[in-house]
DNA sequence: ATATCTGCAAACAATTTGCAGACGC
DNA sequence: GCGTCTGCAAATTGTTTGCAGATAT
């Protein structure tokens, strides 16, 4: 989805809350649509600070958890407090290979992995409404470099 | 694996790694044992403080980290800063099904989905180190309740 | 004997909150 | 104009750290 159909839905759903439309939260919503790839709240709030008129650390919080809510980022959990996230509105759902050495990250699909989990979800009477996967270790050219030494 | 299998197992790592087999690491080894289910630091520092002359809430932390890098304990990141906590020497392997109402967590394993993982992984020709898959939603009992207001 | 541990309290990092003034509707 | 939002700074939460005295080896 291109950057200003995420606009327009994201007015919209604020409409819907009966929330404004407010220049700092369309300038969240702008520059995650701006990275492909994956951020942290601090890298959003610098890139918000480099814009000089921008937001307060407290909003981009703030702004960060209205987007997850409204299905408009996911938010990636990393252990030791660290989120991740990235925006999805229009992308396929995916899980994420992360490499140990260089912070690589990844992104995988697997339809024969999604059934499955339905299939156990199912099995114990659950009703699945999302998943997370990530699978640790070490990316191609880490491995080679390692060999190398 | 039974506690006293798992206290000889603590010791010699911990001489292995040139540490010292103090009251307070075994005192948190054996309460981990103690439950069959999950658990946080800080329920954690509660048990150890119920049992009266305990350990320091820094120690446990410093504890518990010692604990998963030895393979002792596995970490459960749930997010919003929450980590939970399990024994797993001798356990099999297994991913865990969480109940957004109440809270309850399901273990399973399912072969099919470990070897796709491996699978995947051979693809991209990365080295699997480990994994995590949660599977979130309701379980049956919440369903029910649901279905019955 | 000596190097590692522990406990304490202070430091920390990431995030949240209360409140007064600003602003979208 | 009314009610929501923002910015600020202070509060919170979960965890880590420095250091002096205690303890395992």
């Amino acid at each position: 989805m291109n950057p200003d159909a995420a606009r327009r839905r994201f007015e919209a759903h604020l409409r819907h809350l009966g929330m404004r439309v407010t220049r700092q939260r369309l300038m969240v919503l702008e520059l995650a649509w701006s990275t492909h790839g994956h951020f942290t709240a601090e890298q959003m709030y610098g890139w918000v600070r480099e814009r000089g008129s921008g937001a307060s650390r407290a909003t981009v919080y703030r702004t960060l958890s209205l987007l997850v809510e409204g299905d408009f980022l996911s938010a990636l959990e990393r252990g030791h407090g660290q989120v991740l996230y990235e925006h999805i509105l229009g992308h396929q759902h995916h899980d994420h290979m992360i490499c140990l050495d260089c912070g690589l990250i990844m992104e995988f699909h697997n339809e024969s992995i999604e059934r499955l989990q339905e299939e156990v979800a199912r099995e114990h009477a659950f009703e699945l409404s999302s998943h997370s996967l990530t699978l640790e270790g070490h990316c191609a050219n880490c491995r080679a470099a390692r060999a190398a030494r």
